[in-house]
DNA sequence: TTGACATATTCTCATATAAGCATATATAGT
DNA sequence: ACTATATATGCTTATATGAGAATATGTCAA
């Protein structure tokens, strides 16, 4: 077997550098394939396949107009990748231990069935 | 051409699934090789490659301790992605829309001496 | 319709890489 | 040294996929 799910997956759509830049410029405003194409160092031909790929993981959607095809971030389906890293930032950021210790506190109070929610990738 | 870079790229790194159970498994602390090889369904040398590639990317480090090699999470390495993300919070998060308010509310009023320690990167 | 323009699709090629399996290395105990 | 345990590395295979080039599709205007 070789890699599984992979582009079927966000984590996996903006795990691509062009594709980062994208998403990047489409959060300034919707944007025709061509204005994407010239910011980019990319063919028109390639950054089709890549919009079609953020297209699949609904991480962009589609307006036609003419002939032209506005695709806009659809910013939401971040929000998964944001809430796992964010899951861990405590371990980086010293501004949650006194958050950590505050939850803590709550914790011991009140001793119940508290479950862990550690991953679900 | 084909595609670059790749796993040298944290981005990269946690758009494996495996690895990211192999990442928050070490968000509870260090874990050997063997404790990691258990909790997952993948064989030891396939946690040691996973492990591999997490450690170009410094998401983990080792400790040797005897014959075993305890993996611990670098967590800082995330925030890089934490921030990437969170710049598109905004564009999905309403609460954004209220703090954004708010600070332009303080800034207009006046400038008082406001430490924000959110960021120490 | 013809032509120009915008975008999408198809095909090829080269590379990346996850998993399986076997084996190598390392360390500790006897 | 030998054995058992822990981990890493090498090899193979199947698949994924980014980029390039050519082509197809779609839309509008004259």
């Amino acid at each position: 077997m070789a890699r599984l799910a992979t582009t079927a997956d966000v984590f996996n759509a903006i795990a691509e550098p062009q594709r980062r830049g994208i998403i990047s410029m489409l959060a300034a405003g919707e944007q025709s394939v061509n204005d994407l194409t010239e910011q980019l160092t990319l063919k028109q031909p390639q950054v089709s396949k890549h919009l079609k790929v953020l297209k699949e993981v609904e991480l962009v959607s589609v307006r036609k107009a003419g002939k032209q095809r506005f695709y806009s971030l659809n910013a939401t389906k971040l929000k998964p990748i944001h809430d796992w890293v964010a899951s861990f930032e405590h371990l980086w950021n010293e501004r949650f231990d006194r958050l950590e210790t505050y939850l803590e506190t709550l914790q011991s109070e009140s001793t119940k069935g508290e479950k862990h929610d550690n991953d679900k990738s």
